[in-house]
RNA sequence: GCCUCGGUAGCUCAGAUGGUAGAGCAGGGGACUGAAAAUCCCCGUGUCAGUGGUUCGAUUCCACUCUGAGGCA
């Protein structure tokens, strides 16, 4: 076995786990997920701190600007570069974090360099025909290119619609064969994955709202007001979709009270929380660990032995 | 005390010149192959505040009661 990874459910206890198994099997993290990549956003983001981590080397955290774009793919590249580093000083690769797509990737070994990206023109491009002539246009261009991809898709999905197009477009390939490249439901790393969810769905939303609150008292009106300072919501950048700032502006601008806020942070870190767990649920690798038992969050010494029984069985 | 406007789904509200009602949000379920904390799909029976009256039939009209907001005193 190359390593392990600890996925799961947001507010679930995903970094402490993955740093005491770390502590414990000689491991170093590498984060998994989308939002930890960018500088500034700490609080919202619930990046581990530095005593959090407890000494434990951390790999793919706040490697980039809020305006700088990162994908599926440029996780793959640096998580595997991060992999061949840890692999060389004998330590074990730990992934830990919540971005589904970004493990599923890894785990089934990247992208195949025939498959080019689609240029940032071309995607504009549809975009504007898009906007003159409608989904419903969009969705039939697709079908002319590539049946099978627009039988795949509904068409009000206009962000898959548009890059099916352009990938087909860009690379003189269906999008359906491009995918056909990389494996087809099975990984080809050596990795075993266990997924932290909770017992129920109101166990679930209690501790997602304890969590926003912490937040809430942690500073993070104060992050999001400096952020958005600093313009970090200004570039539509994929750092500014993060959960945990939009939410405040309503509050920041005077339109909203703190319970108002915090509920309507805790909602859409709910709904974040359930696509998780619907995401996770149709992976054939998890292995799931609940949280909590009866509504109380596990000691996370108590979730290690779990979890390493399930690992290392 | 009088006048006006309200009382409809958990919340904010729309609506039917009388034939028992629908949006957004919240909530539930699902999808997902390079923006994924994103994007998208499916799911709406609720004494239409209460009680009487008119009517074949009222949540819709009328009266009264309760209740909220505003105005006049």
């Amino acid at each position: 076995m190359t390593g392990i990874a600890v996925a799961g459910v947001t507010a679930s206890g995903k970094s402490a786990l993955a740093v005491e198994l770390a502590l414990r099997f000689s491991g170093e993290i590498v984060s998994c997920d989308s939002m930890l990549v960018y500088r500034g956003a700490d609080i919202g983001t619930a990046k581990p701190t530095a005593k959090e981590r407890r000494g434990v080397p951390h790999h793919l955290i706040d490697i980039r600007e809020a305006d700088e774009p990162f994908s599926a793919g440029d996780f793959v590249r640096e998580a595997e570069a991060a992999e061949r580093e840890i692999l060389s000083r004998g330590k074990m690769p730990i992934l830990c974090g919540g971005t589904g797509l970004y493990l599923d990737s890894f785990l089934r070994g990247g992208y195949p360099e025939e498959k080019k990206e689609v240029p940032p023109e071309l995607f504009s491009a549809l975009e504007a025909e898009l906007a003159e002539k409608g989904a419903a246009a969009m969705h039939e261009k697709l079908r002319a290119l590539d049946p099978a991809e627009a039988e795949r898709i509904h068409r009000n999905n206009t962000r898959r619609v548009l890059r099916a197009i352009g990938l087909c477009l860009s690379n003189g390939k269906t999008k359906t064969e491009l995918d056909r490249l990389t494996p087809q439901g099975r990984t080809v790393r050596d990795y075993r994955v266990v997924a932290l969810r909770f017992s129920s769905p109101e166990v679930r939303a209690a501790r997602i709202e304890a969590r926003a609150r912490a937040m809430f008292a942690a500073g993070l009106p104060g992050e999001t007001a400096a952020l958005r300072r600093r313009g970090f919501f200004d570039s539509c950048a994929a750092a500014a979709q993060a959960i945990g700032y939009k939410e405040l502006f309503p509050y920041l601008d005077g339109e909203e009270g703190e319970e108002e806020a915090i509920a309507r942070l805790a909602a859409a870190t709910r709904r974040y929380a359930k696509r998780q767990q619907t995401w996770y649920a149709s992976m054939p690798y998890v292995r799931w660990l609940f949280a909590d038992e009866n509504g109380k969050m596990k000691e996370t010494a108590r979730l290690a032995d779990e979890a390493a029984a399930l690992l290392f069985e």
